[in-house]
DNA sequence: ATGCCGGGCGAAGCCCGA
């Protein structure tokens, strides 16, 4: 079963290339980031016309999630829980049925956190860990879980092509690292890094400055995994060649295979 | 490059992303 992250950078704008992936690689899920449309703006019939279930947290202009499935989803949950007040669409969640059991899967759009001197910061860090807590409680049911989306975080130095340029950045700082590195310790296996020892591969590259042609990467979109789903990882890779094509994302997708029967 | 591109909004130019 093939589980993908990719932040589309406006599902509007990018609907012919969404498509394109979804008939040419047959994700059997795919989660979304930064959809930058409300629930009624996303493009369901187009989406749906190719075999999709769909679960859209949408938000006008800003961020926006949403999880594709192949197979219907049981239960589908809105908003990362921990902040009733927080107003922005980072994350859904949904639970489904597979030939090898039960599936949660969760679309996460982490804040950027830039510049970092400011409430923008502290919001990242806050929410970092808010999703902790909330996976602590999903880790009890011992079930698989995909953690899957774009985490604004660079994990370490194999994973940007130039260290000294990001070193202070919101995506890169320690207080960043030490935080996602508590949420991995819960006991979560970052599975692109279980299947791909070397580094300099990379899922995002900035529209300026020929960072494209350049390879002038960083990686920070990751599937994070329960035990559970851990022992049924089979390889993980990214699909590179989307950021080649017209009126592409900045971010490309990244995925799993998972051996749910 | 603390925004050089690209998208949203909305109809010019600002806000935002990483």
């Amino acid at each position: 079963m093939k589980i993908a992250t990719w932040n589309v950078n406006s599902i509007k704008a990018r609907l012919p290339n969404v498509l394109q992936w979804l008939q040419q690689e047959q994700p059997d899920i795919a989660c979304l980031q930064e959809l930058k449309c409300v629930d009624d703006a996303f493009p369901v019939t187009e989406i749906e016309d190719l075999g999709y279930n769909i679960a859209v947290h949408g938000q006008k202009t800003y961020n926006g999630v949403a999880i594709l499935s192949k197979r219907p989803f049981d239960e589908v949950s809105n908003g990362l829980p921990g902040d009733e007040s927080d107003e922005q669409a980072r994350y859904v969640e949904a639970s489904l049925s597979t030939p090898g059991g039960a599936l949660r899967v969760a679309s996460i759009y982490l804040p950027n956190g830039n510049p970092v001197d400011t409430a923008k910061y502290d919001y990242k860090l806050a929410w970092m860990e808010r999703l902790t807590e909330h996976a602590k409680t999903l880790l009890t049911y011992e079930e698989p879980l995909v953690l899957a989306g774009d985490y604004n975080v660079i994990i370490d130095e194999q994973d940007v092509h130039d260290p000294d340029a990001w070193r202070g950045d919101a995506l890169f700082r320690p207080q960043t690292a030490e935080r996602f590195q508590s949420l991995v310790n819960l006991g979560l296996t970052n599975s692109f890094k279980a299947c791909n020892a070397q580094g300099n591969l990379y899922s995002f590259w900035d529209y300026q400055a020929g960072a494209w042609p350049k390879d002038n990467g960083i990686l920070i979109d990751h599937l994070l995994l329960s035990p559970q789903a851990a022992d049924k990882l089979r390889s993980s890779q990214i699909d590179k060649f989307t950021r080649g094509w017209e009126r592409p994302s900045d971010h490309v997708p990244v995925w799993i295979d998972l051996d749910m029967g």
